[in-house]
DNA sequence: CGATAAACGGAGAGACCACTCCACTTGAGG
DNA sequence: CCTCAAGTGGAGTGGTCTCTCCGTTTATCG
């Protein structure tokens, strides 16, 4: 079982290397266009061929473990640090302004996160591990009565999916929209008054065009340009 | 510029029948299975050929304009029967509900809702009337004072987004997370106590793990199963 | 009922993607 | 420096999807 390891550094240090360009030009890929990007333009940045790809990373799940696990880890030590802040609001706020952030930010990670990966052992209790951690602070800001009562840790899922389906022309107004989301919904758990009424982060202005939408819906804008208006 | 109606009288009775019959189709299948379904599988729904569905819709974004406006103007007057309601806030929170579970329902209802159309004009102009009485509804409840003040327009943007995010393993569960996440959000737009104070629907009771997430991304599931799992 | 234009179905061309195979290259131990 | 297994690139295969072409069918009107 020591394969894990050994796997690796029984690498020669050129494939060691190559490796690590995949994962790096997934990583940017996956931040910028989601998990769907074709295998074949990983290879392309990476500057490798496919054939390497597809044997240091069989699937396409393995890359994604393997991207991700890394910021999954980081995200559950955003909770434990939560947890150690003495006020228990501040800390349940934090917590998931930061993450809703991060998500956010990077297209590929919500998508690993909101999913399951019946491969990926180590994800998945990542993932647990987590959620574990996110109960834990919602309880103690619900015994400090600084969390609503009828708070559930369900709701909790409910705003990282609500923030998953964000879209905006420009990655900044996106943050923008996110960030006001997070706010009204934290606002909508606030127990107390002060909480509650706390300054709003400014309003998002996306109207209901000028969003991408089916911008990223390839076969529908496609469909006017491709064949007759690209030549 | 009578064309719009002679087109569609002048048509011989086969061909009006298997327009219909397309129609209905591709509505069933956008809203099971969101607007990038293959065109092939609206043809074959319908029980016509291809030729058929590309000489009455010649692309993609004609046959879901086709198919949604009538839901569109639904949801317009959706707004107009708000407006009539004498009670501002119980109008602005049913035409908010009910645009959303109109939303939750139809997947594809959610993508055409959320994107621009460059060919589709009536398709925009009912969007645009939409927002506007959207709009006025929301600045009356503001004066009724039972909208808070901070509220935004674009936050309805915000809230369809949102509710365009949720994702879950069967249908009945996504209209309960979808009916949880816009109380919660309602909630945070009320300025009286008796609004904001009531209660709640139930939690989604959705994990982390459990989410259809990439189960709806053919790829990712696909890797392992397709090649090694299949046989 | 017969002529004819409108409408039809489905095969197929072209683009894209996942994944594999194999002839060539190169790092590393002797 | 030589050997050779480990590593590599890119062409090739098979599948899916969009959109078109064309020989056949059929509604409609005189």
């Amino acid at each position: 079982m020591a394969d894990a390891s050994s796997q690796l550094t029984d690498l020669r240090a050129d494939a060691r290397h190559n490796r690590e360009r995949l994962l790096d030009a997934a990583r940017e890929l996956f931040a910028e266009r989601g998990l769907d990007v074709p295998m074949a333009a990983v290879a392309r940045r990476a500057g490798v061929g496919m054939a390497t790809l597809y044997r240091r990373f069989p699937t396409r799940a393995a890359l994604v473990t393997e991207v991700f696990t890394d910021q999954l880890t980081d995200c559950a030590s955003v909770v434990d640090e939560a947890l150690a802040d003495p006020d228990a609001w501040r800390g349940f706020r934090t917590v998931v302004e930061n993450v809703c952030a991060m998500h956010t930010q990077d297209r590929g990670f919500t998508m690993a996160f909101l999913s399951e990966f019946p491969d990926a052992y180590d994800f998945t209790r990542e993932q647990e591990r987590a959620e574990r951690g996110l109960t834990a602070l919602a309880d103690r800001a619900q015994r400090a009565g600084a969390l609503r009562a009828d708070f559930h840790p369900s709701d909790l899922v409910l705003v990282l999916m609500a923030n998953s389906g964000l879209a905006a022309p420009s990655q900044e107004a996106k943050e923008i929209a996110s960030r006001r989301l997070v706010a009204l919904l934290l606002r909508s758990f606030a127990a107390t008054p002060e909480a509650a009424d706390a300054p709003l982060p400014p309003p998002a202005s996306v109207a209901l065009h000028d969003l991408p939408g089916l911008g990223s819906m390839p076969e529908l804008t496609a469909a006017g340009t491709t064949v007759s208006g690209r030549r």
